[in-house]
DNA sequence: CTGAAAGCGCTTACAG
DNA sequence: CTGAAAGCGCTTACAG
């Protein structure tokens, strides 16, 4: 491996101008074109975790995400590295499995400079192992510290699928979720949606799946089972059914249409985050569109503010929409 | 931060003495206890990266897909962060957007020892870059050096494409694939087709839609202006169409429900990976289904070997199986 | 403007 | 069996 050392050998100066040059401070510009050559000629690249252990920062962000699996989260992911590899950080993957181990693994990690900041999905609670001081973005969740959150218009999506189910003349509609009730935020999409249907006169209630947060084969079963007792006179009783993510959307149209209930003439389907099959061809179900990319943006935004200690704003809340996936009339 | 000082401090021993109960190496009872109480109490932990710098090794390894939009290598990527946390390592994740460049600074990253070694879906010539001594594992493609490359059975799924379509009667018969020619592997998942095809008498072709690894808004534009000319007294020509991923068969049965030509009983489509919608849904198209967690098994059995100066086979290859997805018969 | 030296948090020969 | 010391590759005051 070539160090410092060689190139300082190989120009004729002593290392510390050869980090001056690396650190663009100030060297005479004869020393310098020195310096760059034998960086050409030698290929040396600085080896950034010696400089972290120096400087107590790796350029490394760490992202805590429950799995890649769900299409959102990968995209999430996706983006997130993108946008951080644009401004020099590398991005550690943690899958959680929504075990708090794991994220309190990457957590020790930031606290000990291994990582200079985390993005983090969240559904253990870890409120007291976080510290005011260690850069952290949360995506649809509060801590008890202030911490930036940045999450889509939750609010908005439960709104924009209430309207769409009362314009579309529905009567009795149901909201169906799953997962922790510790994300505050994502608690809003069944709440403005129940709103607002009342208000518009719209019979409504809500079905909670319990707080496992991944939607695994039993919570499916369950949903199956709830659905097949929600039928009279050979018809299902809910004429629209919005749902808390797209996964739980496409297990339910899947039913449904093994109940050979007609899609959307007899009822229709909203799900939310607003994924597309393969993530490249059609949407899977009509949905609630989240602006992944955006909010990757808004993380990595969020966190390289903290990490460099300049001032943060703590939530950040973008706009969805509505998209049609054939689901909805 | 929490140093081993601060440990060796507090126990009343050497720093020396503290490193040795870290890695398990002797140290009298009396004095390990008295390390290890003082761990808990301090709530140390080791800092990784100066333990890499003085071990030259980071317990971390990176990964580089094209992206994490396609669902196979977010999957992909998944499992093999799942079996790296498995054996104590960490999971940098490199989109390489197919980009020579953000592909080499890994490789450089290797090199310096800030990665301990590399699993790599490549589709650029770095050939030259790569040297015989890191730790490099790639899928689907061979190199100069006799490194590691996993792949699925791609030969096999070949035949099973093509064994389907002869048994369903199908006639004539086309392979739809894009992408680099540099992946040794994938090339023969058209090649046995076609062979096995002509073997039975069943009229193959084959359509290559070039060089550029993703799957883009234009490429799929061709992908729809042939199947528009490939129309003959309003029928289509083909009656079978394998294609070398999902992605690319979720774009042809689109394109041919938009010409009202129905799938399966008037041309069957088979797409290569086997994914399904959302990940947890029905499967996408019929498919050759390969063995995503079995292949990030062997990825990261093959490159801890190597890390470890442990001799390694120079290429595992996995069954892969055909899935029913409604687009066959 | 530049060089020599200390030190980031560890590990590992080397004495003792 | 354990401690003191050197050194992994850097950066940054501090002299000069």
């Amino acid at each position: 491996m070539i160090t410092i050392r060689d190139v300082a050998a190989a120009a004729g100066v002593s290392v510390g101008t050869v980090s001056k040059v690396l650190n663009n401070m100030y060297v005479k510009p004869n020393n310098r074109k020195k310096v760059e050559t034998a960086i050409q000629d030698l290929g040396y690249q600085v080896n950034t975790y010696a400089q972290g252990l120096r400087a107590q920062q790796t350029y490394t962000v760490a992202v805590i995400v429950p799995d890649l699996v769900n299409p959102f989260f990968a995209l999430l992911v996706n983006y997130v590295e993108q946008v951080l590899a644009a401004v020099g950080y590398r991005l550690l993957v943690c899958n959680s499995h929504c075990n708090a181990d794991r994220e309190l693994a990457y957590i020790n990690m930031a606290k000990q400079n291994k990582v200079d900041g985390l993005i983090s999905i969240s559904y253990s609670n870890m409120d007291e192992y976080l510290e005011a001081d260690i850069p952290f973005v949360s995506i649809d969740r509060h801590f008890r510290y202030p911490i930036c959150c940045v999450s889509s218009d939750n609010d908005m999506g439960g709104r924009l699928a209430a309207q769409k189910f009362i314009d579309t003349g529905c009567r009795n509609v149901i909201y169906i979720r799953n997962g922790s009730r510790l994300l505050g935020e994502t608690l809003k999409r069944g709440k403005s949606f129940m709103e607002v249907c009342e208000r518009a006169g719209v019979n409504a209630s809500g079905m909670d799946f319990g707080e496992e947060t991944t939607l695994t084969r039993q919570q499916i079963r369950k949903i199956y089972d709830f659905l097949e007792h929600s039928v009279r006179d050979g018809r299902l009783i809910y004429d629209g059914i919005f749902t808390s993510s797209d996964v739980h959307a496409v297990a339910v149209e899947r039913k449904l249409r093994d109940m050979n209930i007609r899609i959307p003439e007899d009822v229709q389907i909203i799900g939310y985050d607003g994924l597309r099959v393969l993530n490249t061809g059609d949407y899977a179900v009509s949905s609630i569109a989240q602006p992944v990319k955006d909010m990757a943006v808004a993380c990595v935004d969020a966190l390289v503010k903290m990490i460099e200690k300049k001032p943060v704003e703590d939530g950040v809340i973008l706009p969805v929409r509505f998209v049609d996936g054939g689901t909805t009339r």
